[in-house]
This record gives C-alpha cells, sequence and structure tokens, in this order.
DNA sequence: AATTACATTGAATAAAATTTCAATCAATGG
DNA sequence: CCATTGATTGAAATTTTATTCAATGTAATT
C-alpha cells in the first residue's frame, strides 16, 4: 500500500528540514530576522517557496527552531564543562579557548551567538523566542559557580562572581560579534588576555 | 513676500527632523532596521507618514544620519580622550567609566552602540552605512596608540597592543549589548574588572 | 482680508512579501 | 505497469509595507 519506504521518506524528510535550518541560520545570522525574507531561504536552500511552507509553516518557526538549538548547544557545552575534573582556571582557560576555536573554525558556532543576540536584543522578535532565551541566566550562573570555586582556591581575583560573569560572557560575546564583522580576517586575540580579567598573571 | 519668518520655519523644521531622528534612534536599536517600519517611525514621532516623507525620503536615509552621528560622537569622544594631559592608564580608566556611567545616564550612548553594531553586522543595510562603519578601524587606532603608550611606560601588560585593543572595544561592545538586553536592570560591573585586561593590580 | 509659502494630512497607489493551493511529478509496493 | 502517497512546483490571492499626491491648514506678510 505504502508507496515509498517511510524510512527513507523520513530521512529525506529530515535532510531537506536540515538544509532549510542550515541556510537560515546563515541568513539570520549575516542579515538579521527581519531582512531575511522566505524568498530568500527558498532561493538559497534552492527550493520553491511553497515547499518551504511544507517543513515549516512560517519564518519564526524555523528562527525559533535555531534559536533552541543553539541556546541547547552552549548550555550543553557550558554544563559539560562545569562537570570535567578541571581546576575553576583550566576550565575558564578551556571556555575561551574552546570558544575563540569555535568561530575560527565552524562558523556555525559564530552564527548561533549572533541569532541568539538578535533574540536578546530585538523586541519584534516572536514571544516563543523570547522566552528561550530567558535562559540566558543559565549559562551566568555556571560561570559563577565556576568563579567563585576559583577564588575559593584562591586562584582567582576576589571582585564580585556575578560582575565577573558579566563580563565574561559580554567579552566573548563582543568577540563573537568581532569575528562576525571581520569574517575571514578574523584573528582571535591571545587568550590569556582574556584570562587577565579573572587571575594576576 | 515670505510669509512665514525664515529664521523661526527653520527652527520648526529641525526640531522635527529632530523627533523624527531621536524616535528613530530609539526603534531602530529595539526593534532593528529591517523590522522598524515607517509607520512605526510615524507613529512614534506623533506624524502622519506622508510628512515623514516631507523630511527624509527613505527609512534608510534616517538610519544613514543617525549612524553618522554616532559615528562622529564615537570618533570625537575617543580623539578628545587621546588629547587629554592624563597618564594611558588614567585615559583608559577615563573610558571605560565615562562609557559605562554613559550606558547608565542616557540611553541614547547605548542606542547608538546597537546602531553601529547593525550596520557591522548585517549586510541588509545601505551601501553608505556600510562606508560608514569602516571608520570603526579609526577607534580601534586611537586605543592602540593609547596602550602603545601604557606598555612604554610600564604601566601595561606586554601583549601585543592591537590584540588588547581588540579586547577592550569588543568587551564594551559587549557591554552596551548587555546593558540594552537587561534594560532598567542593568547594573555595570566594577570597572576595575576590565582594567584587569590592561594592568596587574 | 488677501496672498503666499510651505507644513501637514490622509487616502490612493504601487511595490514587496507572505501564504495558500491546485496541479504535477517521482518513487515504490503490489 | 498501475495505484498510491506525499514531495514539489509555480502562480494566484492575500497581506503588509512603502511611496506618492491632491487637498487642506496655518501663520506671517502686505
Amino acid at each position: 500500500m505504502t508507496p515509498r519506504n517511510k524510512e527513507l521518506n523520513e530521512k529525506v524528510k529530515d535532510e531537506r528540514r536540515e538544509q532549510i535550518l542550515s541556510n537560515s541560520l546563515r541568513l539570520f545570522a549575516k542579515k538579521g530576522l527581519a531582512a531575511t525574507k522566505i524568498t530568500d531561504i527558498s532561493k538559497a536552500t534552492g527550493i520553491s517557496q511553497g515547499l518551504l511552507y511544507h517543513y515549516y509553516k512560517s519564518k519564526d518557526e524555523i528562527f525559533i527552531e535555531l534559536l533552541r538549538e543553539g541556546y541547547n548547544k552552549m548550555i550543553e557545552a557550558a554544563l559539560g564543562l562545569e562537570s570535567l575534573p578541571l581546576t575553576p582556571l583550566e576550565k575558564i582557560k578551556m571556555a575561551i579557548e574552546k570558544l575563540l576555536q569555535g568561530f575560527e573554525e565552524n562558523k556555525d558556532t559564530a552564527y548561533y551567538y549572533l541569532l541568539i543576540n538578535q533574540a536578546s536584543i530585538f523586541e519584534a522578535i516572536p514571544d516563543e523566542a523570547k522566552e528561550i532565551v530567558k535562559s540566558r541566566s543559565l549559562l551566568h550562573e555556571v560561570i559563577t559557580r565556576i568563579i567563585t570555586a576559583g577564588q575559593k582556591d584562591g586562584t582567582f581575583k576576589n571582585y564580585d562572581p556575578k560582575d565577573m560573569a558579566v563580563v565574561f560572557w559580554t567579552s566573548l560575546n563582543g568577540l563573537a560579534i568581532y569575528n562576525a564583522i571581520q569574517g575571514e580576517d578574523f584573528k582571535p586575540p591571545d587568550a590569556n588576555i582574556l584570562i587577565g580579567i579573572f587571575i594576576e598573571d
């Protein structure tokens, strides 16, 4: 009865979704949600506009899915890092280095950062997206805990750990944006400069 | 012949322009260029859509004027700072403190930052805007010079001054964004944390 | 009070973008 | 090779946004 293998069909569908998401991520990051038109996405993906609606019911839905993906990746990375058997200083170093390296190697890392920024800054984004970015505080909490531990063991400077976490995230975020602006020309600064925020060297 | 005093008329016109610009700045910063509609601007300014076109021939034109204003303010501030009779360390301190203070006191400061970011990041902005943001490098150069001076006199750490300038600007930029996200809740972090990038303390 | 200049309006028009949908196509199991 | 399913298309319909413009209002000048 079934005219086509169910699994294969699902696979094709997943691949299409994947293509749409990956092109949308790049476009949203480079042009912004509002400036990215449905036709931009379908053209970039190489499909008709109609087909896009077969997979997603709106641009917003795609944006939300990407945002959720991005957030999950970041939170996973942060919690993973926290649970590693490393000293607080090693954890902070690793976070900075991995991120800088991520920017260079894989554009998606930076793209997700830009998406999250858009969702955080702009009012004109879907409510569901606004909900997702509220979990931003979770990331601050992870870093705050690592910093507090680093202060207890005496390696870190003794400023308010929340302030330090703010500086940590905002600096990396600033670098993500700088990376996006520079494009191919991006050369990450020496990670030790940033580490100087946390320790005397 | 002239039915109305020329100067008064000019003054009224300037005020209107001012109103339009000030409302546009806020809207562009909070919603982004593409998501800000002409009707948003006219409604916020309390004028008809038609009148908007009497003053500016497009949304882009308003954006470009604001961007130019913002850039000029920043470059003026940076060059002014550089020429003050202060030590390099005092200059860097002053830059950080003034900026953090500016964010708290005057929303426009942060709004201009967001505008510049949009113009830098997004592809879908007018060519003229792209031209303006190229002068971003001027700001990096000013800070690089101050840092180099601070290294000569022995107060600053000895990383590549260009790298340090990048970290300086990206960190402040990150804070500007954080400030925008937090809104009224924004509490600037202790400026000394950032100063730790430059000196041992 | 009449004239003039131009700010201002609001609605009409044009352009752009989104969404829907009937028709076609392609693959597969029977 | 036929029937079925659902992916895919392209264009029509709808909605949103930008732009133009004829008509009106207002205040200063003569």
